[in-house]
DNA sequence: ATAATAAACTACTAATTCTATAGACTATAT
DNA sequence: ATATAGTCTATAGAATTAGTAGTTTATTAT
């Protein structure tokens, strides 16, 4: 029942990125690395990732680096989350994404509450957008 | 970001004790085991965790068996789950029982939305007693 | 007494996941 | 041409998780 540190890392990174992101200008890898003290090799599989999530737009070469392929606004803690460690659930079958079959099934009621719970995580972390975030 | 199936073993063995608690009849590891399908060795550590937690009471021999070692309503979730996986937080660092350092520190403003979540995790499984989740 | 039953305890293992590192490759600005 | 910076794949070590195995101890019934 914790967040990941990859999702930790995703988010700062993109903190990073929204940041700069009125300024139009491009953060390096190793830039965001060394502003929030994440191992730089990591963080490229991070970024990588969130490219391909498209959340983050990517230039090569001298003067490249990365920047938010969207308004801070547009982008919200829940689907970061969802995109580098999965369901957000606190329980597998709570998870509106698959369904798998876990023991919990058997007490209706626990069930219940977990997905109360389930929800309320979700809806809190999916009005979290960056612009709340940054600085 | 989810509970280990330990935890929810737990909780469902607790659940069948409670159910007996009136009857003050004993259960088995064995009938507990089938009765939510839980490998029986696996169940009977958990047990053990459970008993020397204080939760639960065993005896020994023929007719033997465990039950809950005080009312239903004096048995919460979250204790059983910190009991079981350690901390209920979203993220390590935002644990009123450890302190470690992790990168999301680096966002006072994400730290306190992960603090809020934990408290309202913790809120809610705090209140969550074993006489309400018997049937 | 003894056999059967059921918990207690210890050790171990197989699989998975997590965090991180390594190195070769590609694109681009100067 | 060269240096810079992202891309991609592979891998490794550690930790955790879920589950199994086997022996020991206590208790009940015969």
């Amino acid at each position: 029942m914790k967040l990941s540190v990859k999702s930790e890392y995703a988010c700062l990174a993109l903190i990073t990125l929204a940041e700069a992101y009125q300024s139009g200008k491009l953060c390096s890898i190793t830039v965001v690395a060394e502003s929030k003290g994440i191992p730089k090799k990591y963080l490229e599989q991070i970024l990588l990732i969130l490219k391909h999530g498209g959340y983050v737009r990517s230039y090569k070469g001298p003067k490249g680096g990365y920047k938010l392929a969207k308004d801070p606004a547009q982008i919200n803690i829940a689907e970061i989350i969802r995109l580098m460690d999965g369901a957000l659930a606190p329980v597998e079958s709570v998870s509106t994404y698959f369904f798998e079959h876990t023991p919990i099934e058997k007490s209706p009621r626990l069930l219940e509450v977990f997905r109360h719970l389930r929800n309320y995580i979700s809806d809190t972390l999916e009005q979290l957008t960056l612009d709340k975030l940054v600085e």
